[in-house]
DNA sequence: GCCGTCGTATGACATCTGTCATCCGGCAGT
DNA sequence: ACTGCCGGATGACAGATGTCATACGACGGC
């Protein structure tokens, strides 16, 4: 081994942060040279510490860990990504995968597989849990399309056909007819249900 | 300072409570001597091991850090018990305290404030956020009655009021109205924001 | 050029949801 | 004893939601 590995931490919540960079902290190969509480945060740390791997929680305001891994990706191709979250869903790893990133590991695993993902990762490997990419290929694709989604997400908060038909600029007969298709796509009875698989798998 | 404080760790994700537990390892006069990924697995840990403090998470599988910080407050009323929590809501601050709870945390707050947790509650101090203490005291107390709240849960994932009869052993008219009124005391306009709501401040 | 899909919209219809008035029995305060 | 509140229920009504048929323009693939 060469030289110790830098890695930059994107985590929201300062304590789980600072936590993991407690327990990476103690491997000797690896050193935490940033840390970061936001998703917009994440690029020009990136840049500004020229690192190794970039370990990124999906749930972090002013941008997804996703959307931020896409742009690290883009503009640092050698910098290697490890998407770290709270909610296994399929669709998650999905769009991580899409994304660039080389691991995908959910906050229930073992702490160790974190030091491990990361030198994984720097080797070329590529660290994926096996039960949860099974669950991401056998549900297939996100069947919602654009605007489904769009209203899906919007009918997230209670509001009712009005008040989605104003903030969408659409009719309220369209905006019930996209609920309408969503709901018999996700196969349940109502918006709610709705909202809630979608979410689930990841959809959303 | 005679000997090491013996903490008890109760989080369910892995690697997070790991990462905690690292974190405390830092302190010389700390110790982590039990850890639980279950709220239903708190009180037989914490009698097995003599400990000083149970640093607990709210959401956790099989019972509440709430729940688990009522019992071991009876049980071992000598434990001091810190509550985390992802969700700073005042709903969930007014009940930790009403659990017996010594301290209550919300994991964005710097990490440093653990260890100062776990000494001061220890100390006989009382931890509290100052803003949260505010908020909670500002919202009141929890408006709805058992059963609507009963109901708001069961609604939370899209069931209709027919199923809602069905699983709560109530006629669907009843069902209907304890949703009404509960959608009136949140001052809302139907299930979906009432459950948004009630949650939020943490009502359920 | 034709077909399928998407985004958008309308109208009609059936069902679900939310409101209200009203009732009952039980139980806690005063 | 009286008053209120809670849990539980019914019936009636208005409004919201979900379904369906149908329509049109845009765009992509074949």
């Amino acid at each position: 081994m060469s030289r110790t590995i830098k890695v930059l931490l994107a985590e929201d919540q300062s304590m789980v942060r600072e936590a993991l960079a407690a327990l990476l902290g103690l491997e000797d190969d690896i050193e935490v040279v940033a840390q970061v509480a936001r998703g917009d945060e994440v690029l020009a740390a990136a840049r500004a510490h020229d690192i190794d791997v970039a370990l990124l929680d999906i749930e972090m305001p002013g941008m997804t860990g996703i959307e931020a891994a896409a742009r690290v990706h883009r503009e640092l191709p050698d910098v290697k990504l490890v998407v770290l979250t709270t909610f296994g869903r399929p669709g998650y790893l999905r769009s991580a995968m899409e994304s660039g990133a080389d691991a995908f590991l959910v906050k229930d695993a073992p702490a160790a597989q974190l030091a491990e993902a990361v030198r994984k990762v720097l080797a070329g490997e590529r660290v994926i849990d096996p039960t949860l990419a099974a669950a991401a290929l056998a549900e297939g694709a996100n069947p919602l399309t654009d605007r489904e989604r769009e209203v899906l997400r919007a009918a997230e908060d209670g509001s009712t056909n009005a008040e989605l038909a104003a903030t969408l600029h659409l009719s309220q007969g369209t905006v019930r007819n996209y609920l309408s298709t969503a709901i018999q796509k996700l196969a349940v009875r109502n918006r709610a249900e709705a909202v809630r698989i979608a979410r689930e798998k990841g959809w959303l």
